[in-house]
DNA sequence: CTGCGTGCAAAAACTTTGCAACAAT
DNA sequence: ATTGTTGCAAAGTTTTTGCACGCAG
């Protein structure tokens, strides 16, 4: 029913290997969640989940939404703005950013060939890499031809 | 006398033309970040000033880096933690960052060969990229050794 | 002199936390 | 029952801002 059992059955087991419990918040917030599928601000998220739930307090969608880091299944991003994004990332290959500095659209893409030489590049420094993080900041197509002043 | 002379003159020549003022805490705080030359945090940089005049405020170092990046001789970064750092940008060519997960070191590197995949993944999905940015999160060569539990 | 700059403390913006009530196992 | 969870509000962080005084041009 759950449009993304999957991933929901995954949290449920690490929330039970840890001694947790499984609330009716968590279960809302992780539908939410997944259900957009975004790069969602803690309050975007909270906002959505108010919508079905107005009871639910932004510190639950902060607690979850930490969980649901350490479980792996989602990572915290932070684009420039003072807001932590969270993003899904279960089953899913590495991958970078794109970012519209007009729209503030995101577009995902991987780069093997980038990533093999961010691997030598680190070698020749010493550095065994565990993780990174690229973003190109700029302007859309969409953003080019209306001049870029679409929005702030 | 100054350390960087260079880029004091070039940031008087932006005070000068946007009809601000130079004065004895702008002066102090450029001689200090120029002469450190890192990736400071406001704090860090607070600090040190403070040695030389203890009177100057928090205050007037977050205003005068953020006139300093608006001058484009110095650039914020963001780093994980939550502390805005600031790198001296004059004269420099673009560079991107390893960081040691274990004892924060911060190691720059450039490589033409990633900067023009990047261009070529962005023309792919139809971007004009203004500013990247690329950090390589991971252990240092002596942290590997150490097991990499030397420092927080 | 005029107006920008400064220090200080208060305010903002985002996130975390203590606590008593509450719910899941 | 027991123990983790929640909401609320208070407290934390980092950065910004209002204001009266001071200093540069």
């Amino acid at each position: 029913m759950s449009p993304s059992t999957d991933r929901g059955q995954l949290f449920e087991r690490f929330i039970a290997d840890r001694g947790l419990k499984s609330t009716r918040q968590r279960s809302l917030i992780l539908e939410t969640f997944f259900g957009l599928d975004g790069h969602l601000s803690v309050e975007e998220l909270w906002e959505k989940v108010r919508r079905v739930n107005s009871r639910v307090s932004v510190a639950t969608v902060y607690r979850t939404m930490k969980l649901l880091a350490e479980s792996g299944l989602a990572t915290a991003r932070n684009f420039g703005d003072g807001h932590t994004r969270y993003e899904a990332m279960e089953g899913r290959v590495h991958h970078d950013h794109l970012i519209c500095t007009s729209c503030e659209q995101i577009v995902e893409f991987e780069n093997d060939q980038i990533e093999r030489l961010q691997e030598l590049v680190a070698k020749k420094h010493g550095f065994k890499v565990t993780s990174h993080k690229m973003e190109l900041y700029g302007l859309c197509r969409a953003c080019q031809k209306n001049g870029g002043g679409t929005r702030a």
